[in-house]
Formats: C-alpha cells, sequence, structure tokens
DNA sequence: ATTTATTACATAGCAAGCTATTCAAGTGAT
DNA sequence: ATCACTTGAATAGCTTGCTATGTAATAAAT
C-alpha cells in the first residue's frame, strides 16, 4: 500500500494553512498589514509596549523571525521600538496612532477568512477543527517542554 | 469580547502546519531533502517524469513556486530536468537513481511525524483531522472553480 | 502565411519562516 | 573588581511561499 498524500495529516494542514494564508493576505492587503504581522498585532491591541522576547513567548514565533517582522513593521511605521530605561537589553514596541485604530477593521477581516474558508463544515465540525489544533498544539507543547 | 487567537482556525492551523513542518524537517535532513521537495518527490516516486505543471496541477503550488523548488532541486542532484521532444515549451522531470531509492525512509519519516505530531489525539481524532482538513480543502477547491 | 492568443516555464522581488552565530547588557561568583 | 554566564536582540544566510512580469514555443484565427 502506497503513501497517499491526501491522508496524511501533515501535507493537508500544510494545504489548508496556505489556504487560510491567502484569504487573510487579501483582506488584510488593504489596510496595508501582512499575515505575519496579524498575530503581533493582536497582542499589541491587547497589550501595547510588549517586549520581543513577551511577543516571541506569546506567539510561538523563533526570536529571530520576530525581529525581522519586527523591523518590516518599523520601516512601514506601524510600529515604534524604544529601549527599556531599566534593561539597556530590551525594546519595548508600541503600536503607531492610526494601526491602534485597525483593529475593528483587522478582527472583522480574520473573522469573515474564518468564517468563508470553513464554510463546508457544520457548526460541530467547526468547532472539533478548533478543538482538535488546540489539541496538537498542546501535545507539542508538552514534548518540547520535556525536551528541554 | 475580544477576539481570542486560540479559537481562530486560521491563527491555530497556521501553528499546527509550522510544527508538522519543523517535525519533518528534522527527520528527513538526514535523508538530504528538506519539507519543500517532499510533496514532489512523492508525485515523482508515483510517477517519473512529469512535467512542472503536471506537478503544479497535483500539488495546488503556484508555478513560480514549483520553478523554483525544481531549480533547488536539481542544483541538489536529485532530479534531472530535460525538454520534451513533442512540445519545446514542456520540461520533464526525472529522478536521480539513488533518490528512487529514497522512498522507504522517507515514507517512513513522514509517517512518523504524522503519529508523534497527533500523538494527543484518539484514533477517532486523527480520523476526523483528516476529514476535516479535506473538506475545507474541498471548499477552496470550488470556490476558485467557480471565480474562474 | 502572418498575426494573435495561449501555454509552459523562468525570473525578479518580496514576506515569513527557520538555524546558527554574534554582540551588548545584566547577573553572579570569586 | 573581574571573569564567566545568561539573557535580549540583531544579523547572516537559507527555504518555501507568493505576485507580477517576461520569454519562447505552440495553437488558432484570419
Amino acid at each position: 500500500m502506497t503513501f497517499k498524500k491526501n491522508q496524511s495529516a501533515g501535507y493537508l494542514v500544510n494545504h489548508v494553512a496556505r489556504i487560510f494564508a491567502h484569504g487573510l493576505a487579501e483582506r488584510i492587503k488593504p489596510l496595508g498589514i501582512t499575515i505575519g504581522t496579524f498575530p503581533v498585532l493582536l497582542e499589541l491591541w491587547e497589550t501595547d509596549g510588549l517586549t520581543q522576547k513577551q511577543l516571541v513567548d506569546r506567539l510561538q514565533i523563533e526570536q529571530a523571525t520576530m525581529a525581522n517582522t519586527l523591523a518590516r513593521m518599523e520601516r512601514d511605521g506601524l510600529i515604534i521600538r524604544n529601549k527599556d530605561k531599566n534593561d539597556g537589553r530590551v525594546q519595548r514596541i508600541w503600536l503607531v496612532e492610526h494601526v491602534r485604530e485597525m483593529y475593528d477593521a483587522a478582527i472583522a477581516a480574520a473573522m469573515e477568512v474564518n468564517a468563508s474558508t470553513l464554510a463546508g463544515l457544520s457548526k460541530a465540525e467547526r468547532r472539533q477543527f478548533i478543538i482538535l489544533m488546540q489539541k496538537v498544539i498542546e501535545t507539542s507543547r508538552n514534548r518540547v517542554s520535556h525536551a528541554s
């Protein structure tokens, strides 16, 4: 029996992630933001002035990836960074005013993408989708923490 | 009520895809292959000598992405490309001998990744995971074909 | 037969992810 | 006080994905 990619969780989930990414990208492009910045914005909308380290911990993105994403965001005028007074190593990240006001539109876009991409699923299936993803992430989180 | 990223299908599925990618990457690295080439290899192991166009259609990857992936594969000695006799536009892609022999090891790696990443799910949940992914892909496929 | 359109592929340029490495600022031990 | 360690961030260099655009070969239309 041969390996069938359309029965492989890893293959399928990569495909699905690209579908979501594509949908989100086209919907937030008018706002002047991109998919990589979106999770960062979500955190900052909730808590402005986080450090890079805090963003890395909350978003499970590698530090180097975060540094690059923040550099692009600063370049594009979405955030400003300034050194912490008490600790010269840490950079605090602050939203620029007009970005703080984009919250509603951005959230609407994200909810639209979720709804339309999952349109083929029943309400129960959509709930199950979320639960399964959370469980997989939890499994991985445990594995990683054991390993270290 | 605020938007919660850990309840957002798009956010979660991106995270899960990165977990799978990481797991696969470390397991196939010893074989000298990377995650982007893996789907291409799956197709060629089944049908050697496909054209770039056929790979694009079967893997739902953009043509430009495929061209770049194939260029890397050729550079790394995984494939050779040659022009089709009947149609000067098409490139046929052929596996190099030692890559053809990697099938068993590569499939074993993929199955391991799937098993260990989904270890926190019951058998029924794993089955459900596959079904939900397939449905989302199907929904997207229909939408795209309507749009064109 | 020539022109026009289509098709297959390549190239340019970017975002977003990664690992590995470096650097500077704090912390601790002696 | 100094030396070693740790921690936060930056940088280098790569893969994998995308859109937009260019190019050459074939097919279709007149």
